[in-house]
RNA sequence: GGGCGGUUAGCUCAGUUGGUUUAGAGCGCCUGCCUUACAAGCAGGAUGUCGGGGGUUCAAGUCCCUCACCGCCCA
């Protein structure tokens, strides 16, 4: 027998354990067609990403079903990977750069593109080491990079077949420009946040007079851009002005006064300046009324030359100068307080800007409706199904998608431009030329723009499974075999960018499904509902964190907390930096690990055997753990296949801690005792073991590594053998019994009973007393003989007398259990007051109860409504109650 | 403005298609225990107008309407 220490160690038996599973490549996936596929994607975390506890949380729930499905039978295999993060990435090695007081320019395309790589390589995908501590089972060898040849090939191929086909093209649109990384973003890319602002009101005097027209805005440095002012066309107040123009204040350039819809009458003065370079809407007016589209705004967010005066001046900076200069010239009417939503870049935190500049965009509208299709017609689920409408609702909406980045990190767009001006997208400059019927002298231009990275990551799916790796191989074996993959385990806060395009992507290029269940996570939090974050100081380092309580531990609580279809709270230590709840699975870990030494101790006591019990011998409490264990193992498969991940973590800690460790393992104790006989303790001890051998393979999903460590244990198995690879119990139906859980039920009530009147009456743990059982039946008075043993030594009576309609001894303390009559005897010391007061106390409540339940019963319309069985049960209810009451009254009246 | 969640014990959350002796768990709290698997533990205890109001029903924490507050997403 391994001797196991008293409380449980992670730390080495974590790090042994994956070794070995490496080492052994149990979890490489190959195609097997004798099994059943079942398939995860892993969500690939960003080159530049440390773990949080977002990612603990996803990859627990994701490596709890590849473990579980990999011990029901399934070929299993998780597609792990790295997304290449163009912003984040360029940006990590740009502040690296200017460190040295240098900026991607001074390196030139290619030499920043390489700086990039070998970053990459030094310090990208941490995380990808990180998550290895948490111990999850996914097949490294098929880790998959983004940018990696094979992906970028797809890549390509995809661009071209889409821009061949119309559903790329090129567009001078308003987009979302992050002045940060210079670089356009996407919708998905930009949040909003409330911001107190001001709303100036600024006067625009008529061409040749000393009247004004007042125009509210909250950017009055955009002024330099303005090509026209707008007024409702119902707007009255204002329709004699309708023609004539204004003189935009500081620069004195006239524009006209027009009409549009898009001004409202009801905001500000009802008068909007138009400035179609630097808002959207301003954008779709002018290109209504055929207006300039003058830009006065820098690619840093500094104005340009339009600005005069004020060129060169950041946007905020030249806002305040702006405001003092209209100031001087008396041009401001008023300054009122306002507050409304700017858009924020995801990535750099600042405030983006509206500009106006050549982008690529993807048609949407012909990928989403059969994306759409998937979801609503169930093809695909969504857990928590709510999603499903917000899915709806954007993909019926849905914009066109914004897909060139101003980077030098990551895909570059295949497009080439000739001197002429014409264009196409290519594998090659020589197949463009021919594409564009050019002759073999002419030079072409390659688009210096990037790819969004999450062009690369819709075809996730697909380049997991080699798709287009070479640029033409359009079937592979893994695409045969494992699409579409069974489950996706993803934040909601990606729904948009990731789920709904890997859809699109998948169904457009394979006419197959991607995933059939996507599972949305919790989102992580502080107690106090703030979102994790590093520089608020309430997002701990998941690393330590594991350190310190064990992988297991962590995986636990985090399940077990974790609310379906809600965010998550944790209390986060921000002085110590410390997660508290974590004891939850740490104590648990423990619990576990105690209960697996004390079956081992009685092993070694029993004698080493192979000899297990046979359905013959079971007791009472045997075939209890039986049936609780053979409901356990069904329920668990209900909770899983249902998505109900929580549920399965709350199944196991109560049975393992409640069932088994307060109830089973005690009267193990008690049956081992009372039989010397070593063949039936080898038995009964070798019993125990094979429950706990079924429990430890329900709980590996969740704990891996003392699920491996325990089951190794127990049985000696040899070095190689895993847990990880055996078998998931299956449910034996014919052992769940519920007259026997009811029997064990009242054996359990019996015992509590007798310590809450021993608690009354403030005896003595060691203290052990006389208790006497009187029941009604035959039946009872002989279950409780055989269990008298069991009852004595859990609720420490010094003899229990079982009998039919035995009298109450004297001076005893008294309880009634459905209509069983429980006499603690207490010679001696019984206090009469306190012990009158309890039975006065319960007669009561049951009083109380007996007025409800007989009025129920006495409501014609319950009885003529209510089905037969509620009626009869309450009625069996009453009895039992009525019962009670009179055995109540009789001992306090015996008192 | 539109949509989606949430409101149950001091805290974090369970509570299946309405019906379990008048609502459960963990943490925290109180009392007592180093009962040789486990003090990271054991035994016992206290704590609730199930957010407010209305309705449906024989019966509502559970279904419907409405209001309030909190959170998220979209515009």
């Amino acid at each position: 027998m391994a001797q196991l220490s008293k409380s449980y160690e992670p730390q080495v038996i974590e790090s042994k354990h994956y070794a070995s599973w490496q080492a052994n490549k149990l979890y490489r996936s190959e195609i097997n067609h004798e099994k059943k596929p079942y398939s995860i994607l892993m969500p690939p975390p960003n080159v530049t990403g440390i773990l949080h506890f977002g990612h603990v949380l996803n990859h627990t729930l994701q490596d709890i079903y590849i473990r579980r499905h990999r011990m029901t039978g399934n070929e299993v295999c998780w597609f792990p990977g790295l997304d290449h993060a163009g912003i984040a990435t360029q940006t990590k090695v740009e502040q690296e750069l200017r460190k040295e007081k240098l900026t991607r320019h001074d390196l030139g395309r290619e030499k920043f593109t390489s700086k990039v790589w070998e970053w990459k390589d030094k310090y990208g995908g941490i995380i990808l080491r990180q998550l290895r501590t948490l111990g999850i089972s996914a097949d490294w060898s098929r880790t998959l990079f983004t940018m990696d040849e094979s992906a970028s090939n797809a890549v390509r191929e995809v661009f071209i077949r889409l821009f061949d086909e119309g559903l790329i093209y090129r567009g001078k649109r308003i987009i979302n420009w992050s002045p940060l990384a210079q670089s356009a973003l996407s919708d998905e890319e930009v949040l909003f946040r409330e911001v107190k602002e001001h709303l100036f009101t600024l006067r625009y005097y008529i061409e040749g007079t000393s009247e004004c027209l007042t125009v509210s805005t909250v950017r009055p440095e955009t002024i330099f851009g303005d090509v026209a002012v707008a007024v409702n066309p119902k707007d009255e107040r204002y329709s004699a002005l309708v023609g004539k123009n204004v003189v935009v204040p500081i620069i004195g350039r006239l524009v006209p006064i027009i009409t549009d819809d898009y001004a409202d009458p009801t905001f500000g003065t009802g008068v909007v300046k138009i400035t179609p370079a630097h808002d959207p809407n301003d954008f779709e007016v002018g290109l209504r009324h055929n207006l300039e589209q003058p830009n006065a705004i820098n690619p840093d967010a500094t104005l340009n030359d339009l600005a005069g005066e004020f060129a060169g001046l950041d946007r905020f900076v030249a806002r305040k100068k702006v405001v003092e200069r209209l100031k001087e010239l008396e041009l401001i009417e008023k300054i009122e307080d306002y507050t409304h939503n700017v858009g924020f870049s995801e990535r750099g935190g600042e405030a983006v800007e509206p500009y106006l500049s050549d982008q690529w965009f993807v048609k949407m509208k012909p990928l989403a409706e059969p994306a759409l299709a998937a979801v609503m017609n169930g093809e695909i689920s969504f857990y928590p199904n709510h999603w499903v409408k917000t899915y709806e609702h954007w993909m019926t909406g849905i914009r066109d998608w914004c897909i060139s980045r101003q980077l030098w990190w990551g895909h570059r767009i295949p497009v080439y431009y000739s001197p002429d001006g014409s264009f196409t997208a290519a594998h090659s400059e020589a197949e463009a030329r021919q594409k564009l019927g050019l002759s073999s002298d002419v030079t072409l231009r390659q688009d210096e723009d990037v790819l969004d990275t999450w062009f690369s990551s819709w075809l996730w799916p697909m380049t997991t499974m080699n798709w287009l790796a070479d640029g033409k191989t359009e079937e592979t074996e893994e695409m045969s075999y494992f699409m579409p993959t069974n489950l996706l385990v993803t934040a909601p806060e990606i729904i948009f960018f990731w789920v709904a395009r890997m859809i699109m992507a998948s169904l457009k290029f394979k006419g197959k499904i991607p995933f059939k269940d996507v599972y949305f996570t919790s989102i992580v939090r502080d107690i106090k509902g703030r979102k994790m974050s590093k520089s608020l100081g309430n997002s701990p380092d998941p690393v330590d964190i594991i350190a310190k309580y064990g992988a297991d531990a962590v995986r636990f609580t985090m399940i077990y907390l974790s609310p379906m279809g809600m965010d998550i709270r944790l209390d986060v230590n921000e002085q110590t930096q410390d997660v508290p709840s974590m004891e939850i699975g740490r104590n648990f870990a423990n619990k576990i690990w105690n209960a697996g030494r004390f079956i081992l101790m009685k092993q070694a006591e029993a004698g080493e055997s192979k000899v297990v019990l046979s359905e013959k011998e079971y007791s009472t409490a045997d075939k209890w753990i039986m049936s609780r264990f053979h409901s356990t193992v069904q329920s668990i498969a209900d909770a899983l296949d249902n998505h109900k991940v929580t549920e399965y973590s709350k199944i196991l800690y109560d049975f393992i801690w409640r069932d088994f460790c307060d109830w089973y393992v005690e009267i193990m104790k008690v049956q081992f005792a009372a039989v010397e006989d070593s063949a039936y303790r080898q038995g009964l001890s070798n019993f125990a073991l094979s429950i706990f051998d079924g429990i430890m393979r329900l709980l590996h999903p969740v704990m891996p590594f003392i699920t491996e460590e325990l089951w190794l244990a127990i049985a000696n198995r040899d070095e190689n053998a895993s847990i990880s690879i055996a078998n998931a119990p299956e449910c034996n139906p014919s052992f769940i019994q519920p007259e026997i859980e009811q029997q064990f039920g009242l054996l359990q009530e019996i015992v509590e009973e007798v310590r809450r009147l021993r608690s009354n009456s403030a005896i003595p743990p060691h203290e052990k007393l006389p208790v006497t059982l009187s029941s009604e039946t035959n039946l009872l008075k002989e279950f409780f003989e055989t269990q008298s043993k069991i009852i004595s030594t859990l609720a420490k009576c010094s003899s229990v007398r079982v009998g039919i309609g035995l009298s109450k001894p004297e001076q005893s303390s008294s309880s009634v259990y459905r209509g069983v009559e429980i006499y603690l005897e207490l010679a001696g010391t019984i206090d009469l007051d306190k012990e009158r007061a309890r039975l006065q106390k319960e007669l009561e409540r049951l009083t109380g109860l007996e007025k409800s339940f007989a009025s129920k019963l006495s409501n014609e319309g319950f009885l003529a409504k209510a089905p037969a069985s509620v009626v009869v049960a309450e009625q069996e209810k009453l009895e039992g109650i009525r019962e009670s009451l009179m055995k109540i009254s009789a001992n306090l009246k015996a008192l």
